[in-house]
DNA sequence: CCCTCGTGGGTCTTTTTTTGACCCGTTTCT
DNA sequence: AGAAACGGGTCAAAAAAAGACCCACGAGGG
């Protein structure tokens, strides 16, 4: 037998450490993001006993990783590095670099980030994925592009985990569709605002509800303003969207039960942009709306980072994404090991906490 | 903070797995060098209880690393094939690579190998100095080339360990020096006929003792047959070498006490082919012998290895290497650790079994 | 202002793990 | 044949981990 990695080396001499290592990690980064946290919501958060918390903060104190006051828990400085710089180092642990391999592979992107956790059990990873795609965004921007975002859970968390660094002059944000939904910090008007003010650029919004009459459209595609934006919006360089299940996407558009049986009939099993894909990634249904036109999402736009989380939208992500010229996809470990379980793959991996 | 290496992360976060680590592989190896090993003896080598072993060897077993029949346990081939190739990453983990260019900058040597452990606690270290030398030194075989090694349980250590792969053809191994000592099995004719016979090479013996009179020499060098041996050991082009502190050296060559403490007032601290050196390097005394006549050792000889190993003998390793062009280094932890401190260097190095 | 809530810390008991100390049957080598 | 060494089993002691609780403190809200 051929030993390949340090890591496996170490896996096999000490079979204990990845779990350690891992549960460690992700207290760590709990605490990162929800600095001073209590050793009780700790314990309740990842529900163990609060004495398990207890020990392992004591470690990490000792190991000068985290300081203990009387409000909480906190990272120092090394703790904040930590965090930030273990990724890499951690995925191969985690055998996320192997997924990611596998991903790059199956769903033929260019490149596929693979933060560790499941968006589902634990609600870290989606910073962690926003943190992840606003790294890939930083390095898309260039001087004078626009840069189109969706709305959702996911685009948000790109928004708040984009640093405020200064960033090339001239860039314009826009929404990448009109309004959906109700809570206002979803939309990607708001989304787009956030951005656009972290990245000190111009922003261009879409007072508009996505979904309308074609003679509704019509009108307004007359609209000189809203013909603007829309230039703007189809001239993006860079598009960030996060990806929708059929059916939960469905009903948040207010589809009636007839439409959602006619949905299901045909298959549908993603949504991007009011556009509904099959599992072989076939567009099988589409909501007129205003913004971003792309039967083939990403032909015309030079960047796309597509971002989703969670293994129930493993099919949906596989149904956009692979059958696309996506370039950037960040996912969670719980979706990408349940895009592998779709292809039939075993993946023998670290189970963790 | 700065994070520099994935060793630094693993031991920040997870500061117990530095040793637990240690401690296996240390078991690991000693089961390589002699195994079948029984729970009971490698309890008492290790000097822990026979439960922790059992422990430990369960754990292995588990992880398919070792075999346990009646006779004792032994390693599988992944096993085996761990104890070997672990040594770069365990030595990062050790710190060891960090010791490795301390003592290169140190010495002005060309490479240092330290090998984990402590000679003086444990024998195992002794062959894996040998494995590690054995390893530099097939690397230096060229086609035709004369071999020079000298006696004692290093060099030995060095001849056990080669393997009895093919050797490029033509090359002579010759002692380095004539017999010294009672125990046949370190004298440099036993090493340089076993060494020979490995790398099915020729060899030459010098029959004859180290320490003669001077008159004595006169007549022997005008032997044809002794002649021979001699120019052929002078023409070699690699010399391997251990190290004796002066003290040891002189007590075994059968110094009587006025010698002694000449040696001492002189300051000698290390010895090598009959050379006493102080401590900043210089030859304070010399018996004459035959065989080698350097006493700038390695100025005519292409590659030099020397080793040597245990806290002991840190002193004369400086001595003798550190002033003198000698290629590789190949010693132990201790050693290594103690050259340091005579450098008044502080070595915050993890501290194992 | 007090009162509540969440915080870290202390302490006790229970549970689990680890370790020590045996003994036993078998194999191996003398 | 017998001694020595092997693995394996077992039980009790010890240690470590975890659970459960209470306390004093301080921030924030009524």
């Amino acid at each position: 037998m051929v030993l390949t990695s340090d890591r496996e080396m170490l896996s096999l001499l000490a079979p204990e450490i990845p779990e350690i290592l891992v549960q460690r990690y992700h207290i760590l980064r709990k605490i990162f993001y929800s600095a001073p946290a209590g050793r009780r919501s700790l314990a309740a958060y990842f529900q163990v006993g609060e004495r398990v918390i207890r020990r392992e903060i004591e470690v990490l104190r000792n190991q000068g990783l985290v300081t203990v006051e009387h409000k909480g828990v906190s990272l120092t400085a090394t703790g904040r590095s930590l965090v930030k710089s273990i990724t890499p180092f951690l995925k191969s642990f985690l055998g996320l670099t192997v997924l990611e391999e596998r991903l790059i592979d199956l769903l033929k992107v260019k490149d596929v980030i693979v933060v560790p956790g499941d968006l589902e059990n634990d609600e870290v990873v989606l910073w962690e994925m926003g943190r992840a795609a606003a790294r890939i965004l930083r390095k898309c921007l260039k001087e004078g592009i626009v840069l189109a975002i969706s709305g959702g859970t996911s685009c948000a968390a790109v928004a708040d985990m984009l640093p405020e660094t200064p960033a090339p002059a001239g860039i314009t944000v826009v929404p990448a569709r009109g309004g959906l939904g109700e809570v206002v910090d979803y939309q990607a008007n708001t989304i787009a605002a956030r951005v656009a003010q972290k990245l000190k650029a111009n922003y261009r919004l879409l007072h508009l509800p996505d979904s309308l009459s074609s003679k509704a459209l019509q009108v307004l595609l007359r609209e000189k303003k809203i013909k603007e934006v829309l230039d703007l919006i189809n001239s993006a360089g860079i598009l960030v969207h996060g990806i929708g299940t059929a059916e939960e996407m469905a009903r948040r558009r207010g589809a009636d039960p007839r439409e959602m049986e006619r949905l299901y009939k045909q298959g549908a099993v993603g949504e991007v942009f009011g556009f509904f894909y099959n599992s072989t990634g076939g567009v099988v249904e589409h909501i007129p709306g205003l913004g971003l036109y792309l039967d083939d999402l990403g032909s015309r736009v030079e960047n796309v980072i597509a971002v989703a989380g969670g293994r129930r939208k493993a099919a949906a992500i596989v149904a956009v994404v692979g059958n696309h010229p996506h370039d950037f996809l960040v996912l969670d470990e719980g979706a990408a090991k349940k895009i592998l379980e779709l292809f039939g793959e075993a993946h023998n991996n670290i189970n963790l906490v």
